[in-house]
RNA sequence: GGGCCUAUAGCUCAGCCUGGUUAGAGCGCUUCCCUGAUAAGGAAGAGGCCGAUGGUUCAAGUCCAUCUAGGCCCA
């Protein structure tokens, strides 16, 4: 037997008993341990950094991470899945910094490098609880006891040795570079960090003059100054050069202040707008070559510089087409600069700062320098303009603040050497959306710039590089490695700074001492490294590594397109030749309600753990999975959720529910046997061929990560079930009918299964109550079960178009009703129908209509009948294949004809000639649409091809049978408002001086007592203890339970 | 400055690939119906210049071009 389903069910409440079910039960142990030597199917997940709370965003990821390996471990694989946490890495050094009330490195230095990264590891430990608890919560079943940390000393060493292998390739380098770089941080960040951190700002943009010292043009025009703009004017105090486009058109331009300015041709109207300007000469740029200027500042020293230079790269779509150079600031500056041997001088600081002895900005912030400087140009006349513009500008993707592009020291991964494989590995990755792959991820590839490696930190893997006092470097791949070159015992060293610092070696090729340098790599390395690091590759598990190299899936939001999705294929590709992933899936960002991001500036952020312990994790699951695209920016909300609830999770429980309830009642039991599925009603073959229609579809999308077309299947046929099958077959129900109550148990079975993997826990609910409850040999939980089988299973094609004719129908039949103003409830005798298809119906389901429109008989609407009006109407889309631009011209003739005269030909021959300029033309079935529908009398609804009309008359007969039903459903109110159980047995009294009520009971009295499961009715006043029938009839009713 | 995405009912979104004359669904609102599982269900109504302009076509929400607005990504 069944157990027991409430009617009503609190989810929150529910997932909890589940989630101890599954503990006690070790259910995803188990779900693992019965897979193993299963094929594998791969899954990677992607570590979050564990330096915050998680959002609503990370539950967005793992609800996808976990519904595809839940989807083919019941399809037959076995499914590892190590957990993994993010440890090193900026954001955890600024967490902490923050705690311990620091301003930047130097506080780190003097608190101790070594308790520094002692906090930072305790800051890691911290939050990963709270990730471990929202993961458990919303059931991502994730195998945290095996989980990897990229701190922990073997994952170290396996980074090392893959960076020893890219070292020997020749790949890992050092070199000085402009590059971006946080001044708060202290340290350059890579191109992938660089992208997350744009942000908008309004600079000063200035035009300054930079007046021409010597030259033909200074001869010419004395006064004559090179107009030169940049959105940064801090860097005008390392003015080295002004560069011109060689190939650009320059114009000299008289102003109306008889003042003479150099810009660039096209660029004329830009700068000077309407004013009055005259161009008194123009040149190539490349005339300008060599000329001199005076630089707008002289506070730093800067020897034999500040000439024109020549640059490709200058535009002449902004600005003025002469672009001031400060190669210590600049990547192209530092180019161009370098090819005329110019020197770099740089006067700020690592912090960002201008040097002490500059005069005038001396220790300032360079930005807030910005101000100061544009006061000063335009005291001394200098500033020809100066605007506020708004534009984007890279940020630290943690700090905020603005970066500077700096000239340092770096260490570079030059993966623009393995382009070609990059992309040609991104070639043979399945993208999902596939727009990603050749756009957004695509793009990025192509332009790919070497990987900028090494920070200038200290929680972080340590960069394995030694060097001596000659310069020559040794890349060491592991403790043991270490110790050898070490000539000392360090396997149990805690391969992190500063201890790592302390362990000097003897160089391979000199002998002298080399120590190591002192940089520290960039995290996304430590999580691109994870598919062999996270197993301690190649230092053991050799075979696991095999076996799970490269993945079959991974899952992350858009951000990682730069992040993780290119960490892990440039490792993969650089340390084996080979992307670590086959396919990917890439999420639309969670918005709020109003479609803003979330963030805890604004307030919107919704909190896991109480969103699903309101709504219920499942439900929360199902909106990400299946509500709206996941490609697509979604908005989530209370609202959204609780819609998703009541909509599918609570139609689907009280399908549930009912079952429970009658097959309990008549104590039935799958064992109790039903006829073979081919000797049910045809609702019974239709139920379950569309059940394993659904297994089919859902099982189609999972195979090609389509959630959210499984989830419309599913919903749609929770639907049908509950309000098609269930709704016509009520009645055998009650009666305890076997094959309603196998057909039933067999569609939730199946259902159950496909939601098993989107909706874990009311599956599992569901799973216990329903099959582990009447079957010994289920598996203890719906995770163990295998996905539905279609071995047996018939799909009917012809079943389900013929059903849904029939449910269009009913659906004209009660619009046809419903404009009438007679009640549902009184029964009519006759309904006809004109539609496509109706004559074949089996009787069977033409007698499901009957039923459903309370109507004795169904009739095909004939001619004959003499009450049909005919409407025709030309069908476009056939007509205009044939006669094209005459399509207008036969339409109205087919228009004009009898539409009778016209149908019944088309009818009996199958065809009509038609006039149409003149011009004779055969008109054919498929070209037009006929609409048949009855005169008065009748009630009726129609639409394009169907029409239902419904027989209004009540005679004596259907009057009477319209009062049972009346007096049956009053009955029913009261024993259900009298809290009476459907088995109930009552005693029934009545009592009226109606003749025609007499009548009523007389012929429907035994009907409505076996209804009402009344074992008595009695025409006497009513007993005092009986209740009151409440009905608008002149009839009073008592009913009594039996005891 | 470049690339991508989006624009359809008060709100959230289908439909567009593959053009066809009554543009759909859910939520919300009004009225009615049904109820022996339902926190449900059904019918009707109000609510749409399908972002704008131009083009292709017998025919455009759908195809093409341009523009506008919003979002994302990059420089």
């Amino acid at each position: 037997m069944y157990k027991a389903v409430p009617v009503q069910i609190d989810l929150p409440a529910m997932e909890h008993q589940i989630l101890d079910l599954w503990d006690q039960e070790s259910v995803f142990e188990r779900s693992l341990a019965q897979a193993e030597g299963r094929p594998v199917w791969t899954f990677y997940e992607g570590p979050p950094t564990a330096n915050g709370t998680p959002g609503a965003h990370h539950v967005e990821a793992r609800v996808f991470k976990d519904i595809f390996p839940r989807y083919r471990t019941m399809k037959g694989y076995f499914v590892p899945r190590q957990a993994g946490w993010d440890c090193h890495g900026l954001p955890v050094e600024l967490a902490v910094e923050r705690e311990l009330g620091f301003s930047g490195k130097q506080d780190i230095e003097n608190y101790g490098i070594a308790e520094f990264n002692e906090r930072c590891r305790e800051s890691v430990l911290r939050h990963v609880d709270e990730f471990t608890h929202m993961s458990k919560r919303m059931a991502f079943w994730v195998d945290t006891d095996s989980a990897y940390w990229t701190m922990d000393r073997d994952y170290i060493q396996s980074v090392w040795w893959s960076l020893k292998e890219i070292f020997d390739a020749g790949l890992l380098v050092q070199d000085h570079r402009v590059a971006p770089y946080c001044p708060r941080c202290g340290t350059g960040l890579s191109d992938h960090e660089l992208a997350q951190g744009y942000e908008t700002v309004v600079d000063p943009s200035v035009y300054v003059r930079f007046p021409i010292n010597d030259g033909p043009l200074q001869e010419r025009y004395p006064s004559a100054a090179l107009l030169v703009w940049t959105t940064t004017p801090w860097t005008l105090v390392s003015n080295t050069a002004v560069a011109v486009r060689p190939d650009a058109t320059y114009v000299v331009v008289k102003t109306a202040d008889n003042e003479h300015l150099v810009v660039a041709q096209e660029l004329v109207s830009h700068v000077f707008g309407d004013s009055d300007v005259e161009i008194v000469e123009e040149f190539a740029g490349s005339h300008l070559e060599h000329t001199r200027y005076r630089r707008p500042f002289d506070l730093v020293d800067i020897p034999d510089s500040h000439y024109v230079i020549l640059a490709d790269y200058v535009t002449t779509d902004d600005g003025t087409g002469l672009v001031h150079q400060a190669p210590a600031f600049g990547a192209d500056d530092l180019a161009s600069c370098r090819s005329y041997g110019l020197p770099v001088v740089n006067p700020i600081n690592p912090d960002g700062t201008f040097v002490d002895e500059t005069p005038l900005v001396g220790g300032m912030f360079f930005k807030i320098a910005d101000d100061v400087l544009v006061a000063d140009l335009d005291e001394r006349g200098l500033l020809f303009r100066r605007n506020p513009y708004e534009h984007s500008y890279p940020h630290c993707w943690r700090c905020h603040t603005p970066l500077l592009y700096y000239a340092q020291p770096s260490w570079y991964i030059k993966t623009t050497a393995v382009k070609e494989a990059l992309l040609a590995q991104n070639e043979q990755t399945n993208w999902y959306p596939p727009t990603i792959k050749w756009g957004r991820y695509g793009d990025w590839l192509t332009n790919n710039v070497d990987w900028a490696l090494s920070r200038n930190r200290y929680w972080g893997t340590p960069l394995p590089i030694w060097r001596c006092e000659a310069g020559h470097l040794t890349a060491i791949g592991s403790l043991e490695e270490l110790s050898s070159r070490a000539g000392k015992d360090v396997d149990d060293l805690d391969p992190h700074r500063p201890f790592v610092d302390d362990v000097a070696i003897q160089c391979p090729e000199c002998e002298n001492t080399a120590n190591r340098v002192p940089e520290v790599i960039d995290c996304w390395y430590d999580s691109g490294a994870m598919p062999f690091a996270a197993l301690g590759y190649p230092h053991k598990n050799a075979e696991e590594f095999a076996q799970q190299y490269p993945a079959d899936f991974i899952c992350e939001a858009i951000d990682q397109t730069r992040g993780w999705f290119y960490s892990l294929m440039a490792v993969g590709t650089l340390v084996f030749g080979e992307s670590s992933y086959k396919n990917v899936v890439c999420l639309g960002h969670i918005l709020d309600e109003d479609g803003r991001k979330m963030s805890k500036h604004l307030g919107n952020v919704l909190e896991p753990i109480p969103l699903m312990d309101t709504h219920g994790a499942d439900a929360v699951r199902w909106f990400m999975l299946a509500s709206g695209s996941p490609w697509q920016a979604r908005r989530v909300g209370h609202t959204a959720i609780a819609d998703v609830v009541r909509r599918t999770l609570l139609t689907y429980w009280n399908t549930v529910s009912f079952q429970s309830l009658y097959a309990r009642t008549a104590e039935w039991s799958p064992s109790t046997g039903a006829p073979a599925t081919e000797e049910r009603p045809l609702i019974d073959q239709w139920v379950l061929s569309e059940a394993a229609r659904v297994a089919r579809d859902v099982d189609d999308a999972l195979e090609n990560f389509d959630t959210q077309r499984g989830g419309r299947i599913l919903a749609d046929y929770i639907d049908d079930l509950s309000n098609w099958y269930v709704r016509r077959s009520r009645r055998r129900f009650w009666d305890g009918d076997e094959s309603a109550l196998a057909t039933l148990h067999e569609a939730l079975r199946t259902v159950t299964l496909c939601l098993a993997p989107y909706t874990p826990f009311i599956a599992e609910r569901v799973w216990q109550d329903l099959f582990r409850a009447t079957d010994d040999q289920a598996p203890i939980s719906v995770h163990l079960a295998s996905w539905p089988s279609l071995e047996n299973a018939t799909i009917n094609d012809d079943l389900r178009d013929n059903m849904a004719l029939v449910r269009r129908v009913v659906e004209l039949g009660r619009a046809a009703r419903a404009a009438s103003s007679v009640k549902t409830r009184q029964p009519l005798s006759r309904a006809l129908v004109s539609a496509p298809g109706w004559a074949q119906l089996p009787d069977e389901l033409v007698a499901e209509v009957a039923d459903e429109l309370n109507v004795r008989v169904v009739e095909v609407l004939g001619e004959e009948a003499g009450l049909v009006d005919v409407v025709v109407k030309p069908n476009f889309r056939e007509l205009g294949k044939r006669f094209g631009k005459h399509t207008p011209v036969v339409a109205q003739a087919i228009t004009d004809v009898e539409p009778a005269t016209l149908a019944n030909s088309v009818r009996a021959s199958g065809s009509f000639s038609l006039m149409v300029d003149g011009k004779s033309e055969d008109v054919y079935a498929d070209d037009i649409i006929v609409t048949e529908s009855p005169r008065e009398g009748w009630t009726v609804a129609s639409d394009a091809e169907e029409s239902v009309a419904i027989d209004l008359h009540i005679d004596d007969e259907l009057r009477r049978a319209g009062l049972a039903r009346e007096l049956i459903r009053g009955i029913q109110e009261t024993r259900k408002s009298l809290g009476f159980d459907i088995s109930d047995r009552i005693s029934l009294t009545w009592s009226s001086q109606d003749s025609e009520i007499d009548t009523t009971f007389a012929e429907h009295g035994a009907s409505i007592a076996s209804e009402v499961l009344a074992t008595a009715v009695e025409r006497r006043d009513m007993p005092a203890d009986y209740a009151t029938v409440e009905t608008d009839l002149p009839v009073s009713v008592g009913i009594a339970r039996n005891s």
